[in-house]
Formats: C-alpha cells, structure tokens, sequence
DNA sequence: GTGAAAGCGCTAACAC
DNA sequence: GTGTTAGCGCTTTCAC
C-alpha cells in the first residue's frame, strides 16, 4: 500500500521525482520497474522504496508510445448476453489480468456498421497489441491490417484464413452426443439445428449437422428429413421447433433428440414436458455445452470449455507477444470435450 | 474505405505526412481530424483525402499522452455472465463506441485480490477518462484515488458515497411487484429473496424486502416470516427455495410468490410444475428485470431496463467528459421501471 | 550497472 | 486560419 493520501495530490508523479528521490536516473528507475535490463539490487531496492512512498504508477501512454508496447489485448465477440461468449471472455479477461494486460471489448451485437466502426477504432487506433476474435471470421482485408501492423490474432470458436484458431471439431461433438444415443439404442433421432443464418461465421450448424448424420449413418440409421428442425440457439426457439418434432404421432415421433447448444435442449425438455412426454422416458434429449444451467435440468450434454478456451487463446497470444525461449509456436489446436451423462437420457421405451 | 493496399505496409503513417501530402502542417491536420479549433473548408478537405488515401489513423497513446484524453472508459462489474450485468455493460459499450470511446472491461467476478489488481492496473495506469461500476461499491479511498485523478466515475445499479449513481428504487420496484399480487386478492404471498451475502453491496435484497413487507402492510397482510425463503438469484437457487414454500400443506401454502429476480422466478414456475401446481391457476409468480426469458415464460414482472442504465451512465459521463453548453450537471438519477402483465399471474383460485 | 539524451507521435499555446 | 514549437512521460540506445 502507497503511504501518501491520494487525495492531496492532483498531479501524477513522474518517473523523474521517483528517481530523485531514489538517488538514480529516470533511465535506472525505468529498468527496476519493469524488470528490462539489469539493476544492481540495491537500486532497485530503493527505486522500489521511492516508486512506494510516493505513489508512482506508470503512464501507459508515455509508455506505451515510448515502447510500442500497450499491454492491451482487443477482444472482439458477436454477443456478449450469451453463455458461451461471455464465458469465452470471462476466461480470456481472467487471464489477461494475471498477465497484466487490460481488455478492450469490442461487441458487435449491434449491427453491421457497428463493426466497421470497431475496425476504424482499434485497428487504426493501435490501442491494442493484439486481438481475440470469438466466432467471428475476419475478412482478409482486416487480417491484412491487423498483420501489417504486426498485431498477432487469435481466434477462438472457429478457424480464420491465415490465423491461428482454437476451436472445438464441432463434427465430432456432434458424432459424439449423437453416438450416445444410437449406443442406447435410439433409431428414431431428432436433430435440433442451428438455422442458416447463424451459419455464416464458422459453420457450426452444418458441422454439427454433419456430425450427427456421420453417427446415424455408422449406426445403419437412414437420415430422415423430417427429423430435423432448426433454430437459433435460445431456449425459446429450441421450445417451438422441439414440440414441432414431438408433435408428430406417436409412430413417428423421435425417441431421442439431439439438439445443438444446451439451451435449445433445454428447450426440447420443457416442450417435451408440456406434451405430456416424460424425460428421459418418452424422449432422451442430449445437448452441446454444458451451460450453467444443465445440471439444473440433469441434461445429458457434450461439455466444451469456454473459459479454458479464452485462457488457452491469452497463452498462445502471450507467447507470440512475449515470447520465451523453449517455446514452439502452436499450430491450430483442438480443444477439448467431453460427455457428460445426466438424467436426460436413457435406453428408449420398448 | 483507404485506398492503400495495407499489407505492403510495416509501419503506421505519421501526421507529418499527412501534413506534408496535404501541403499544411501537422497542427492544421491535427485540428482538421480532431474537429478541435477552426480550418479552412479547403485544407480541411485537402487533409481528409490525404489521410484517406495514406490510411492515416492517430495514435492513440501519442495522443493521449499529448492531450491527457484517453478516449477510453473503465467499467468495473461483479460478473459478466449473468443477464443483468451483461445487459448493462451492452448499453454502455454501444453508447460509448458510439461517442467515440473504447470500453476497457474490468470483470471481478475472479476474487478479492483480483479487485486490488484491477485497482493497481486503471486507477494506476491511467488508461481510462472515467469509470462505470456496475452494482459494485467502491470504498472510500478508491473513489478518492479516481476523484484525485480527476476521473469522473458514476455508479450504475446503487448509490456509491460520492458518487453520481443510477438506480432504481428497489422498494418501490418489489412494492410494485408485491402490490400487483395483493391487488388480484391473494393474501397469503410467498417471499424468494437474495440471501445476505448478496447484500453486501446495494442492500438489494433488504430494499426487495422491505417492497414487499410495505405492501402486505398497505393491504393489511400480517407478515408471515415462514413465507420467506432466501436464495442466490438464479433459477436453480429460486427452484430449490419455491419447492419449500411451495411444499407446505395446501392450506398454508401461499397462493403467490413475488420473487426478487426473474430467474428466481422461472425457478418458482418450474418448482411449481414439478409439485403438480398449475401456474397461475395455483399459484401465481411475479418477479423482477424483465429477463429475456421472461416472455418464454410468460412471466409477470416489473421490468428494469438494463441496457438503457448502461447508456444512460455514458450520458452522464459524457457531460463530465465534453461539457456542452446548457447542460446541467445532473443529481443522481431514480430509473423508470414497469410492471409487465403476462400469463404467470392472476386472482387466486377461491 | 548506470546516466545522458534522443526520440515515440501527437496536441496546444503562441505568434502571425 | 495556419505554422512553429515546446512539451506530454516514458523507454532505450549509446557511452561510460
């Protein structure tokens, strides 16, 4: 803790007054402080002291336009009221912190242009050392720039021409939840999708599509059209387009459902429970997530990890911003899932 | 868009050669791009299109550490991953990318010494022109530190000492709520309240109470102490504490429930459910924000309106920040709130 | 290991 | 209305 009361004091104190009072130059105080070039441990000692007393922080601005550096890392998302945005952030920011870098968070829920705006501020502003784009693929023309400037990227939640990507195999989770089913013995197994328009970053509906039709298929199961149903990832959606599924007659009606996010399974349960159906007894339902509210709904889910996907997204950034020695530069990384089995699915009736 | 191919580029154009291309000098290109002091219509033009055509952005630590303008706000939250938060923080980062100002986001939902750090990296570091907190109650001497830097803060969500505050009036607002259920004729209404721990910064959950208990009084209700059952806020939390309400015998069970968040709520309608309860014709549920969700459910609720809080604290900052002439500095603010009617409440059944 | 000094790229007086 | 110029507060050669 500092020892001067703030609020007598109007002015920052600068680096010359630290390094006054610690009997250095302002260049000795500059290196004890940020640990670059070496410092005798008595100098340091005292610069330590001085920066103490008087309450010294850095400018990061003098800094930063000094070095080039900002400790500043952008982070750019489609949404931010959705779990596994804020959840990707959340791990990401948590990270950054501990390395000492600040986020700067760009939303694009608001529009198209919105996001030519955000490309004019912080491309061009050089707030920031570089970027986490969640689900999002950039244009080349916005990598182009971001590289001509030297910023690394990341991307998380699905690949980026030219840029290094975290990303679940969103064809294999999808196998995986589906297999989970035919291994009970479904025959009868409902999709719920992600509709086309929510297609356009990386894909995700098709691939988990794909992933579901690749496990009916090694099951001898023949894909059935009208099994289908697609909506937009909300609870609320997933509710219509399941009881659309489970409004069928009995003969017809699917024993499972495997739905493309959590929260459209969630969906499929509470429709399943206004028709009267029991969960898992009439219909199993597995999900993609492991939202925060799956366990609630002991829905059986294949879990990916956020969180850990922001942190791993901060390490491999660090490593290419700070880079030490022994360490390789990454190639694309997969990340990892796992089913998670609750009470939401069970072998069929009969 | 800049008609400069980027990539054949490493280094940022500088205003000087703006300055030299527009045939000016880089104060004239410097007052051109910042809209600050007058040009020519002529140099003006002359200074865009050669900005346009070099791909010329400002820098933005050069320009701040020259002008002590970050262009940059700090918004402090508890959590990210809930509604209400991230409703704010979207209303805010839309008002400010609008005005022109980044949004350095400050998540502590990490622990206690995540909070000192955060302190040590912005109030410190001087990256931002103001801060936004978000149901977070600074102490004393952090407020001081910021006011010392001459760093406008505004609190949104409850009153901070010293601080221009958003919020609603949360008596008012469960009153409201409570008012709403003693109004269809229910006498025996059931109580789900944030446990103490949520208390510790705006006294939320004591003011949601207190609503509720001035309205019994109003109605002439005895206040039953046995219809209260506190829990965290989310729906697992409201699920849980509805069941024992919900599960005393038929004559001593409330015909109501005011829950003192949406997802409490939706806990309490789904508690219902499972105890074979029809809602609203059993028992009705009212609850409080207007949560995306709430619609699905048909949720009866007093709305709060998130975003705009978070658009309405930019305002507020924005005055501090470029004062225009006639506006007054404006004292703390009572947000609007309404009751919206939906499907989860009516009179009780005798 | 340490200091002197030259910038980093811009803004804001100030003079014209 | 426009140019000149002195910093903003730091980091980083370069010499010692």
């Amino acid at each position: 803790m500092p020892r001067v009361s703030y609020d007598e004091r109007v002015h920052s104190v600068s680096i010359a007054e630290v390094a006054q009072r610690a009997g250095v130059s302002t260049a000795t105080v500059s290196r004890a402080l940020s640990g670059r070039g070496r410092v005798s441990a008595a100098a340091k000692e005292a610069v330590l002291a001085a920066a103490d007393a008087l309450g010294y922080v850095v400018s990061s601005n003098a800094s930063s336009l000094a070095s080039g550096r900002t400790r500043n890392v952008g982070v750019v998302l489609p949404f931010l009221n959705r779990w596994y945005f804020a959840s990707v952030l959340e791990g990401a920011q948590q990270a950054l912190l501990r390395a000492g870098y600040d986020v700067t968070l760009y939303n694009l829920s608001g529009g198209g242009e919105e996001r030519a705006s955000v490309f004019e501020h912080f491309l061009l502003r050089q707030r920031v050392d570089a970027v986490i784009a969640v689900s999002l693929e950039l244009t080349e023309d916005e990598v182009a720039r971001l590289h001509a400037l030297g910023k690394p990227i990341v991307g998380v939640g699905g690949p980026i021409p030219g840029v290094r990507t975290l990303a679940i195999d969103d064809v294999a989770v999808a196998k995986l939840a589906t297999e989970h089913l035919t291994g009970l013995g479904h025959t009868r197994i409902g999709h719920l999708g992600g509709r086309a328009e929510f297609d356009s970053d990386f894909h995700l509906p098709v691939q988990r599509r794909h992933g579901y039709e690749a496990a009916l298929d090694e099951a001898g199961i023949p894909f059935d059209a009208d099994l289908v149903a697609n909506a937009d990832f909300t609870v609320q959606g997933g509710y219509h387009a399941a009881k659309q599924l489970l409004g069928a007659p009995p003969r017809s009606r699917p024993t499972a459902i495997f739905a493309a996010s959590d929260e459209m399974a969630i969906g499929a349960i509470l429709a399943a429970r206004d028709l009267g159906l029991a969960v898992p007894h009439d219909v199993s339902v597995v999900g993609i997530d492991d939202h925060d509210q799956a366990e609630f709904f002991g829905l059986t889910t294949v879990a990916q990890f956020p969180r850990k996907q922001g942190a791993r997204a901060v390490d491999i950034l660090l490593e290419q911003l700070e880079p030490r020695d022994g360490s390789e530069p990454l190639a694309d990384i997969l990340l990892s899932f796992e089913l998670v089995v609750r009470s939401s699915t069970s072998r069929p009736r009969d």
